[in-house]
RNA sequence: GGAGGGAUGGCAGAGCGGUUGAAUGCACUGGUCUUGAAAACCAGCAAGGGUGCAAGCCCUUCCGGGGUUCGAAUCCCCGUCCCUCCGCCA
């Protein structure tokens, strides 16, 4: 949600910011409408000054009693005029709040232009892909033929874009997500959460997938949804709550499933596990003063990053142009990660930065050291990272000539020591 | 599934028809005291909005909506959410 004073008071700006995400300029009808509630709004307080007057008045006339009837009468008329106008005004608040809650974040200065991800700019890469004199599989045909990673069996259970994975693929993930939460609780600040992950639509309007993104989403017929990232749960800790600054930096991360309907992504990515509609993944949100969002976005894309290099992955870094930022966030690092068997890079992580549009929404503010007031918080989400995606890319990058994959250094410990998984194991 | 209880300021918690935007405590801010700190004492301290260059003035808000009333945090109705007990169940 963007602040409607900051339209009131940037109009062009506005429009500048909507043009880059090629949306049409709203200032002139906003302004509009703006101008028409408060100028209801300045009417309907007047006389409601002016009934409170009365009704004070009413009241001391009665105590020395003087005749009341002309002020009651008065009263009585000035009513049923305030209640018109209160009604009108809640309409014209709604509908403003729904024109508002509609429109996508301000895109950060530094965002480059652009429609799609064919004009995201890289920004750094790490390591090289591995050299290998055989020619690489991917991740499901090692699955298969390890006979560990099921896709027809979980068809059958789930229907498409499911998997049953098994034995130490399944322990090698469970492992992945061990390992990931370790490193930011025990070296990054992290606290680790365990979050529901059925929520309500109210903490999907606070993160902004509701209202206009429903058709993302698994809706129980409860109501609730099942959550698409722990980005909803994490982020929705400090809902309407006020903070104090000394509390800030909150840094949360979760390991959780998340739930995706992939609508309008038919025929994208359907082999293999790649794009599920349940996929683990290891969560990383911050709750920042304003001052501190853009270190810290850069912070915790580092924080993504250090998983890869510890597990000796290759990958690089992009900045999402204009056209393929997401509607909430006002810049986003993509962490490609690079899967032989793909012969690409393929997004591993998404570390965005949202200053204070959810806040706003979410109501979560904070009193700054030494001023007055409230001001709201910034948030900031990113996978730390996309476990099932990790474990792909671990399976593709370590696979040997005979079909095994070696277990990369730092995950041993978390695999009872062991080396290498092939259909042995 | 059955039966009840509740929703008040950052938090806890009074108020149950009339200057109550709201007692009290905690937290927070400033001051006194102190070598410094703590303690103690004094003072201040809700949020959102309109208007104004500003100081200020005004409006709204005691979960949301509707009603009763000259007047509602307080009474009535509807909704939302939370909790307790019983039943069922992991």
């Amino acid at each position: 949600m963007l602040d409607l004073k900051w339209i009131r008071e940037n109009p062009d700006a506005f429009d500048v910011a909507l043009a880059r995400r090629k949306a049409e300029p709203m200032s002139e009808m906003i302004l509009q409408m703006d101008e028409k509630k408060r100028h209801l709004q300045t009417e309907l307080q007047t006389a409601q000054a002016r009934r409170n007057e009365a009704a004070k008045a009413i009241g001391k006339a009665k105590a020395s009693g003087e005749d009341a009837e002309p002020l009651i009468k008065e009263v009585a008329s000035l009513k049923t005029s305030v209640q018109q106008m209160e009604a009108d005004d809640r309409e014209l608040s709604s509908q403003m709040d729904e024109l508002l809650s509609g429109i996508p974040n301000i895109l950060k200065d530094d965002v480059p232009v652009g429609v799609d991800e064919a004009d995201n700019i890289e920004v750094r890469t790490f390591g090289s892909a591995p050299t290998l004199d055989f020619a690489p599989k991917e991740h499901y045909e090692l699955g298969a033929d390890l006979g560990m990673m099921d896709f027809e069996t979980a068809a059958k259970l789930s229907g498409s874009r499911f998997v049953v994975t098994s034995g130490k693929i399944a322990r090698l993930e469970r492992a992945l997500a061990a390992f990931m939460i370790d490193v930011h609780t025990e070296e990054k600040g992290y606290l680790e959460v365990s979050p529901p992950v059925i929520v309500r639509g109210n903490a999907l309007y606070g993160t902004s997938q509701l209202p206009k993104f429903e058709e993302d989403l698994y809706k129980l017929d409860t109501g609730s949804y099942l959550i698409p990232t722990a980005e909803v749960s994490l982020t929705n800790l400090v809902n309407d709550t006020i903070l104090t600054e000394a509390e800030l930096p909150l840094r949360y991360t979760a390991h959780t499933l998340c739930f995706r309907s992939e609508a309008g992504s038919a025929g994208k990515d359907t082999a293999g596990m790649l794009r599920q509609h349940q996929f683990a993944k290891v969560e990383m949100v911050s709750i920042t003063t304003p001052e501190q969002s853009e270190e810290e976005h850069e912070r915790m894309t580092g924080c993504a990053e250090d998983i890869l290099q510890r597990l000796e992955l290759s990958y690089r870094v992009v900045v999402l142009c204009a056209g393929d930022t997401g509607f909430g966030a006002r810049k986003t690092y993509d962490i490609e990660v690079w899967l032989p068997g793909q012969d690409a890079y393929r997004e591993i992580s998404s570390c965005s930065v949202c200053g204070d549009f959810q806040a706003r929404r979410m109501k979560a503010r904070y009193r700054p050291e030494g001023a007055k007031g409230t001001r709201f918080v910034h948030t900031l989400n990113g996978s730390g990272l996309a476990v099932g995606r990790t474990l792909i890319a671990v399976m593709e990058n370590y696979q040997q000539a005979d079909g095994s994959i070696l277990v990369p250094e730092v995950l041993r410990p978390y695999m009872g020591g062991l080396e290498s998984i092939s259909a042995e194991t």
